[in-house]
DNA sequence: TTGAAAGCGTTACCAG
DNA sequence: CTGGTAACGCTTTCAA
């Protein structure tokens, strides 16, 4: 920078200035532009942050970038919040409440503005972390009833109810589950929930629920799914998997069994995948809006900066609903 | 970290020692610790960074976070880096050069330790960019005559040709190419260019393609795309397109005319994705290791930042080559 | 509109 | 093995 100065013949000052966009008389901006092209100075964003306390950057946690839901999301975010120069720092946790707990520590060491994290669950560490750090947090695609600070979500367990309750509607009453077997994906856990409480409710079986392959099951763990499904209850009607690969994947194993779907058995998903669309027959889903969630959440963490700004410190549990719908496919 | 300091009775330099790993007393250094958990104390990058004069930043760029192509690599990355305290940058291009060039300048601000970024093709002033940066750079995904520094992949060309020949190999002369419309997606038009070689230089018509959608096209893209190849050409043998995406839309399309793949006609994919191992008919694709790509990346970077240390300036246009081969499926 | 000086929180370097 | 001091490259603040 003092390059850059010496070379316009002004002050560090004013090329901080220049760069910030702040005023500085036309001529003067023009001649420290120059300076700056000229030598290729490209500013030092940890310094500027040391100096005036704030980062640019925005952490971001998301259990899968493999998940178009989940890079959706992303791609959300980034949209609403890059045209306020905010760099997202990404984190993969794979699932892992403890991997989300170390990429929290590991983030917070760059001072961001302000945290996005997926789901509601957290370790206890991980809440210390965030409520020490000081600075806005929203959780997304899940609806808490005590967040902890803002969230941008919706209830996992009352949309699979939903699908039920729409496949009971089509007159189905031995519907089964297929989902992940282990206890990471808090989000199938719940649409399991749903799926139970709900089945329950219309006073129907609830115990035809297959649970195989590590969460989140894939398209390639839903044949065998199925499979294990029909072997253990022939007469199923219909069934609701926990997203829309795995009811490709069980689709798939029906079309080589000679099974027809939905006139033999009905399969659901949920996500609304591109696939869901594409494939035949297409697939009846819940659709979310992931794109959208991280557009809300991008919105809300510019809110919540903004009152920060001012001296509100809490949102105070702020949530955010987003809307879900069953969409009708040709699957079920 | 004087508070730390203070409170362990000790300097800043000691508990500095301590958060670095370097070697302190075992008693001294259990008391900073102590003293560490107890306020709670996250070290603030930005001040290392600018005191050390490097940061712990690698910049990423692709052109889709949503294809799970590039997610994967992005996964191989985080591996092989990570458990060497290096932080991704993770920018997503949208597949526009002049988004990279921006991407590239912000991310530049932050001195980043080394850079990785997709394809061979970028804008002057990115090439400028990245040369003033005097850090490695590695292009991954292509397998340029003249990389910037390193690079880690395959001749998509080559690749592509390959297909063809299998294609021919089973007897089908008049083959159609399924790909994008836009300019954007290099790898896709190098795959097309590879389609147009082999294809000539078995004597064959290389006339029969359609360029439909955005690049890069998706599932539903791959139908439409089939039904235009169809009408233009009815008697096809059998379709090459440019990703497993597009042909599993195009088999789709197939299966709604009654078209039996791949009796009435052959249709191959490119990258091998999920979808292409559990549909049905299945997809014979080219399988590229993403994952590795990653990985590879990851470790020509520390190689590259290891060398750096040493002096050595440039990798010389070290090329790192990735295997792809033809695997055969039912679809063709 | 512009400039000078102080200081952000850390690490490098040199002493002890 | 430990401590003091001087940067690192910016922005804040105050003065001109």
């Amino acid at each position: 920078m003092s390059d850059v100065a010496r070379l316009a013949g002004v002050s560090k000052m004013t090329v901080s200035r220049v760069l910030a966009g702040h005023s500085v008389a036309p001529a003067t901006r023009e001649r420290v532009q120059q300076a700056i092209d000229e030598l290729g100075y490209v500013a030092d964003a940890a310094a500027g942050a040391l100096s005036s306390g704030r980062s640019e950057f925005v952490a971001v946690l998301v259990p899968s970038l493999a998940s178009s839901n989940f890079s959706d999301t992303v791609r959300g975010l980034s949209a609403a919040l890059e045209p306020h120069g905010l760099q997202l720092l990404i984190g993969d946790t794979d699932y892992h409440l403890d991997r989300e707990e170390n990429l929290v520590r590991s983030m917070l060491r760059h001072q961001p503005r302000c945290i996005a994290l997926t789901g509601s669950r957290h370790t206890e560490a991980t809440r210390t972390l965030l409520r020490r750090a000081g600075v806005p947090v929203v959780e997304m695609w899940d609806f808490p009833s005590d967040p902890i600070d803002a969230a941008v979500g919706f209830s996992n367990v009352n949309a699979a109810r939903e699908m039920v309750r729409y496949l009971a509607g089509r007159g189905h009453q031995r519907i089964g589950f297929i989902g992940g077997a282990s206890e990471l994906d808090r989000r199938g856990l719940d649409r399991l929930k749903g799926f139970r409480m709900e089945m329950k409710a219309l006073g129907l079986d609830a115990g035809r629920v297959i649970r195989l392959g590590d969460s989140p099951i894939t398209m390639s763990h839903g044949g065998p799914a199925m499979a294990a499904l029909l072997e253990a209850w022939p007469d199923t009607q219909a069934v609701m998997c926990v997203s829309d690969m795995s009811a490709f994947g069980a689709i798939m194993e029906c079309h080589r069994r000679g099974i027809k779907v939905p006139d033999d058995i009905a399969v659901a998903g949920f996500g609304n995948f591109e696939v869901a669309a594409c494939c035949m027959p297409s697939i009846t889903t819940i659709s979310v809006d992931a794109y959208g969630i991280g557009l809300r959440t991008g919105a809300a963490l510019l809110a919540a900066l903004e009152a920060y700004e001012q001296g509100v410190v809490r949102h105070a549990g702020k949530r955010i609903r987003v809307d879900y719908e069953v969409v009708t496919r040709e699957s079920a």
